[in-house]
DNA sequence: TCATGGGAAGTGAGTACTTACTCACCAGTG
DNA sequence: CACTGGTGAGTAAGTACTCACTTCCCATGA
């Protein structure tokens, strides 16, 4: 039974979770706000009492996730021991959980990207942008120190990144999970391990 | 100027053209036939003359798309030659040269997928499958062979995508291009290079 | 060569339903 | 009481699709 009448910031917070799921399983144009009232348990018009269009309840949407950034407090102690492995072991396990623990992330994060929202980019920078410039700036420093061999520090991010996010990609976008024996665990393992082994300098 | 009669066949693959440029940049929802008919250059009942539905005509796209298979004609002689950078590069090159040729591909693939199409599952195995397949084959004979680690092929051959994936995500989704110096060559043999090394038996 | 018929391509107008949003009013709370 | 949250009914525009008809083109026969 949802509660009759809530504070306007609790109805809008309550409105924004329900729209958010809905328009990361169907999209901006694929959503109706008929079917947002119904997830609340409201009037559409209530909707409106809250947001004054459909596009400023999805910009709302995608403020309230980039906020939610991304923070590094788990690689940094690893970064300050020098523990390469530590560093991208966590950074990965921290990307997969963040998504695991939001399920409308990854999808509202693609679909606001081919919609060509305004606040894409932004949206994308919030995810990324500091997990990019903090492992960029360690394998820079780890390259100085002649540990690695000097590539383009931006580009070996990526190449991290990348591995982490086809793996992202392929369960939460593309429904694959490969062979059983392939734990998120061990993926999280195999990747730091090829990466790890492959930017060392020989 | 638009010819103003046509045949049947080279009629539907006009609007197929068309409408796959408008459904990879709007999505399903987000195009409506009336933007598909001005496009093209008829009128909107045209399109139901060789479609019965909407939803037909974006089925049929997805399957055109999905019949442009991935052909692995370049790295099966490297694969013969035993030439692992030869055999990676190539496979990396063909897939980003792909979705440059058909700017298209991408953005229905990954539509298709978050709108949750009945046809995204064999989309999507279209495009990857067979690198899949070829590249996690070959893996295992080299690691068989003992020139590289053991690990599970598909989990490296996972990895290797997801960086070439990722790539081409940054730029055709998200607009993204990275330092000036970052050319697809040069990024593609970093990718190739840490991929190798990390994998390389130690 | 020309006329005709049939089949297929194409159109303008319209239909029925959907959708985002408004309006006038009611209800709840401090 | 005043302010704010909420509703049922409705509006105007949008949308996929249909209908009745026209046009074109090709094959055939005279």
């Amino acid at each position: 039974m949802v509660k009759a009448r809530l504070s306007g910031q609790e109805r809008r917070r309550q409105i924004i979770e329900a729209a958010a799921d809905l328009f990361s399983r169907k999209g901006f144009r694929g959503t109706t706000t008929r079917q947002v009232a119904e997830a609340v348990g409201v009037c559409e018009a209530t909707l409106f009492k809250h947001f004054a269009t459909k596009e400023e309840l999805y910009a709302a949407i995608i403020e309230a996730k980039a906020q939610t950034q991304e923070i590094l407090t788990g690689a940094v102690p690893a970064a300050r021991a020098g523990d390469d492995a530590g560093v991208l072991r966590t950074l990965a396990r921290e990307m997969i959980a963040r998504v695991k623990a939001d399920p409308t992330l990854m999808r509202l994060l693609f679909f606001s990207a081919l919609e060509g929202h305004v606040l894409s980019d932004m949206f994308f920078r919030s995810r990324f942008q500091q997990v990019e410039d903090f492992l960029s700036r360690y394998l820079g420093e780890r390259m100085a120190a002649g540990a690695f061999r000097t590539v383009d520090p931006i580009q070996a991010t990526w190449n991290f990144i990348g591995m982490v996010a086809y793996h992202l990609l392929l369960r939460e976008l593309f429904g694959r999970k490969g062979p059983a024996h392939l734990t998120t665990e061990r993926a999280v393992e195999e990747m730091v391990s090829v990466f790890l082994q492959g930017v060392r300098r020989p």
